[in-house]
DNA sequence: TTGTTCAACTTGTTATGACAACTTGTGAAG
DNA sequence: CTTCACAAGTTGTCATAACAAGTTGAACAA
C-alpha cells in the first residue's frame, strides 16, 4: 500500500525515497539482469506487475517505458513486454576507455608514460577544465602499444586533484577512466568527441615511429562526470593505418 | 463497421490519424524550429498548451517527455519547460544523415548526383547488405557541396528496391535516410560506423578539389532498419582540412 | 531597509477509469 | 478439414483528479 495514505506521516518521513517508478524500474533491472527474466521471454503483463508491485498501471508502464527507452526490454502492441537479448554491439555507445576496450576483445595494452607534470593551465585546457588560466592542472603524456606496435598517443590534462591520484596509481597498464572511477569513486558521464584527419608532424613521426606526412586520426575528447563537471581532457592521436575507429548509433524514435 | 475488418483496404488509407501526444510534439517542435519559441524561453505551462490544443494534461506531458528526450527542451520543476539552445553537439549521438545534421544546424547542402546505377553486388557489397552476389543493388555516387566548397565524396549501395525509390526522389537537397523514412516508411535503427584516416587518392583529389596526399577521413557506415535489416552501405570521404565529427556518447550507467 | 512568510504558480508523481488497437486461441460455420 | 468470427488478454492512448515538491514574487513583519 502506497505511503500516500499517509500524507501527515509520509512528509514527515526524510524524502530518501524514490519515485515508485523508478523502484520498479530498478527492481525489474536486477530481475532481467540476474535472469529471473530470462532473454526472449514474455514478462508478467503490465496489469499483474501493478498486482505485484501493489501500483497503479501508470507507474508500471512508465518503468517499463524507461527501461524499453534503454533497450533493455522491448514491447510488442498486443502481445506482451518481452527481455531483449543482449546485443554483440551493445555498449559501443557508451563511454569506454581504449584499454578497457582493449581488453575486453582480448589485447593487451602497454602503455609508456613519458610525462607526467604538473603546470598551470593554458588558456584552452583552462576552458575545457572549467579552471582559471593558470591554475595548476596535470598534463599526462602517454604513447600506447598494441603488440608491441606504438598504436597511439595520448596528451591528457586533469584538475590537481585527479593528477594527484593518477600520480600514485598505475598508469602503465590501467585506463584513466577506470582510475577515475574506482580510485576516486568518481561517476563518469559523458564525453564530447570530435575526430578529424590531420597529417603527421614530427612529434607524431618520433612518438609513433610513422613516416612524415603519414594519415593521422586525431580524437579531441572531453569528458564530465556524472554532474556534468568536465574532468578530463584529452588529445589523442591514432596511426591511420593501425586503427579505426568503430562504434555504432541509434537513430532517435518516438518510442 | 471498423475499417479494421479490411486490413488490406485500411493499409491502402492514407495513414490514419497519429495520436494527439504526436501531432502536439511535432506541433511544438515546428513552433521551436521556426522560432515562434526561441532558444531559452519559457514555454506555456503544460495546463496553457492543455488549453491550446484542447487535450489533457497528460498528453501535452507525453509530447514534451518526448521533446525533452530529444534534447530540443529541458524542464525545470517549478519553474516550467524551456526551449534549449541549438548545441553543436546535439543530437549528434543519434544516426542522423548529414544534410539533416546540417540544416539542423543553419548551414545549406547541395549534393552533386555523379551517377546512380544498378549493378550486380560485389562480394563486400552483398554480404554487408544482406543479399547475393550479383543480385541487383544500387549504387550512388554524390559530392556534398557546404558554402560551395565541396566536403566530402560518398559511396552508396542500396538493395533494388529501395534504389527505384531514390531513383525518383530529390537527391540533390534530401538526405538518404529521410528519403528511406520518408517516402519508403522504413524505421531506421541503428549504423555501425568505422571511421580512420587515410590520404586522398586520385579520385578524391578530382571529387574533393584537394591536393595529392591530403588527409581524408573515411567513414564506413552501415545503416540497418529497427528490425536489424541492412538498409544502407556508404563509404564517406571527407576532407580533413575542413570537417569534424563530433558526437557524445555516454558512459554506461545504472541509473 | 531587510528578512520572512506565504500564496500562487510551475512541473513531478500516482490513482482510477475508459476505450482503442493488436494478437492469439477457440469454437462455430462452411 | 478449413475458414472465419469472436472472445479474452495484451499494450496504446487519453481523460480527470489529487497531491507533492520546487520556484518566485508580493505582502507583511522586524
Amino acid at each position: 500500500m502506497p505511503l500516500t495514505e499517509f500524507p501527515a506521516l509520509s512528509a514527515l518521513l526524510p524524502t530518501d525515497e524514490a519515485p515508485l517508478h523508478r523502484q520498479i524500474r530498478e527492481q525489474l533491472r536486477a530481475r532481467i539482469l540476474d535472469g529471473s527474466y530470462a532473454p526472449d521471454s514474455r514478462m508478467p503483463s503490465e496489469a499483474e506487475l501493478g498486482a505485484i508491485f501493489g501500483v497503479s498501471r501508470i507507474t508500471v508502464r512508465q518503468a517499463l517505458g524507461d527501461l524499453q527507452k534503454e533497450g533493455l526490454i522491448f514491447r510488442i502492441h498486443g502481445k506482451g513486454s518481452f527481455v531483449a537479448k543482449p546485443k554483440a554491439f551493445q555498449n559501443v555507445t557508451h563511454l569506454q576507455g581504449f584499454a578497457e576496450a582493449m581488453s575486453a576483445m582480448g589485447y593487451e595494452i602497454v602503455n609508456d608514460l613519458r610525462r607526467l607534470r604538473f603546470i598551470p593551465a593554458e588558456d584552452k585546457v583552462a576552458r575545457k577544465l572549467g579552471v582559471n588560466v593558470g591554475d595548476t592542472v596535470a598534463e599526462i603524456h602517454r604513447v600506447r602499444y598494441l603488440n608491441r606496435q606504438p598504436l597511439s598517443l595520448e596528451i591528457t590534462w586533469v584538475t590537481e586533484d585527479i593528477g594527484r591520484a593518477l600520480e600514485s596509481a598505475d598508469l602503465v597498464t590501467r585506463d584513466i577512466f577506470l582510475i577515475i572511477e574506482n580510485d576516486c569513486g568518481i561517476a563518469l558521464g559523458h564525453a564530447d568527441l570530435s575526430i578529424e584527419s590531420i597529417l603527421a608532424d614530427d612529434e607524431l613521426v618520433e612518438a609513433l615511429r610513422i613516416e612524415d606526412g603519414a594519415p593521422v586520426l586525431r580524437i579531441e575528447r572531453l569528458t564530465h562526470d556524472r554532474n556534468g563537471r568536465p574532468l578530463d581532457y584529452e588529445h589523442l592521436y591514432y596511426r591511420g593505418d593501425a586503427f579505426q575507429y568503430r562504434f555504432r548509433i541509434d537513430r532517435q524514435h518516438q518510442g
